[in-house]
DNA sequence: CTATTTTATGACCCATCAGTCAGTTTATGA
DNA sequence: TCATAAACTGACTGATGGGTCATAAAATAG
């Protein structure tokens, strides 16, 4: 439709063609996501999928080979996008609370954008440790293991420097990961509006108590902001 | 076969015949916790539940309505065991540390007993706040709340006392559970042998880290134990 | 305007599986 | 020993849905 001399360069140096292709591409697995959030990966239905990207069943074998890549495809461009996040997190400095504390605003920034992305990834990542398909396994454990020493390296400092318990910086991550999964769960759980939900008072919440923990120490009276 | 004059009472007073068919009932159950941990719901089939309880597939239908049936069954009848622990932490008594690491220890012990009922629990709690069917999810969280009012209830006298933070204590027992949870899938990822956990010190870590957090205060030496 | 390639379509195929039921086996009781 | 009931069986049915492919439409080239 425009001249599209110069394209704004998104795709490298592609042809029109080429950039239309993913363009239609992106488009199923955007349609993609919605219904496997709303339905799950079983009851979704490649009927279902293709009514929503406005294609005929058919055609969407024109850009994937099955049901099951749509799905990887799906889970690895978010895990790419989280894990983009953590590095961002780590890039920006400051000890590892405030690291975590970045990270985990920014994660629950993404999943209020993505509240459908969020859903399909937390069933997915259920199923992971029980499947069967242990190639499809390992390739999302290697993601989650990396957005996780991301975060550990962060820990890893603080530990030297005796600021953070010595423990195993991974554990800590991992512990760190799953409350903020924990935290975007619940509104789930209470059917709220995701909406609603103020990203930086919950990552202060859940840093705080993943750093101060639930005891009240007689001595240090805490700053209550 | 036994002369059966006293039957060891387990069940009230119920005929033989009565008893018998319970019995073959929880057979069949048993056989279908282990199929459905082993390839989860929906890739479990009928056919292979009723080889596992070692009857053929119509004979399921003498005892249960269908297959969704079945798998309730399991899920309820976990719920109301974990509920059960929770409830005999609280009564042994102590503050509210005592009462939750008390309730992980012997949690981690249960699911070591039972780890095909850990990986259906996961994933079957991560399918209720998407689930179509309303009716079967609120009666999960109905259970599932109960169990964190339990644990809930050991950290609200604390909270009192000004021994735990002032946060709602429902949300603090559910953090607290969600790291249990999270320790024990760890090994599922990990593909660890399950049996080789230490119970107490998993427990322990868990609820250390839960009351103390992670920062290393500068003052209070830990002890290393 | 015609030929050729690219993309889209949806009817069809076929494997799977929950659930059924007519017929068989086993247990019970007279 | 036989009649009746209870329990079991597995072939069958019907629905579902992933994947295919012959055909059609659209885009592109000559």
């Amino acid at each position: 439709m425009q001249p599209d001399t110069e394209p704004a360069a998104s795709q490298a140096t592609l042809g029109r063609k080429d950039r239309e292709k993913l363009a239609r591409r992106r488009e199923i697995l955007l349609a993609a996501r919605k219904v496997f959030a709303q339905r799950g990966y079983t009851n979704a239905t490649l009927e279902e999928i293709a009514e929503q990207a406005e294609f005929a069943k058919g055609t969407l074998y024109n850009y994937f080979q099955s049901k099951e890549e749509i799905f990887r495809e799906i889970i690895f461009l978010l895990m790419e996008d989280i894990e983009g996040l953590a590095e961002s997190a780590l890039k920006a400095g400051g000890d590892a609370r405030a690291i975590l504390a970045r990270y985990a605003r920014e994660a629950i920034d993404y999943y209020k954008e993505h509240d459908d992305l969020f859903k399909i990834a937390v069933r997915e990542i259920h199923r992971v440790p029980m499947d069967d398909d242990r190639t499809h396994m390992t390739e999302v454990l290697k993601r989650v293991n990396r957005l996780e020493s991301i975060l550990a390296s962060a820990l890893r400092k603080d530990i030297r420097q005796k600021k953070v318990v010595q423990e195993d910086p991974e554990e800590l991550a991992q512990i760190f990961v799953t409350i903020i999964h924990h935290r975007i769960m619940r509104w789930f759980f209470q059917g709220k509006n995701i909406q609603t939900v103020d990203s930086y008072e919950e990552a202060e919440f859940a840093t705080r108590l993943f750093f101060e923990g639930a005891s009240l120490h007689r001595k240090d009276a805490r700053r209550s902001s």
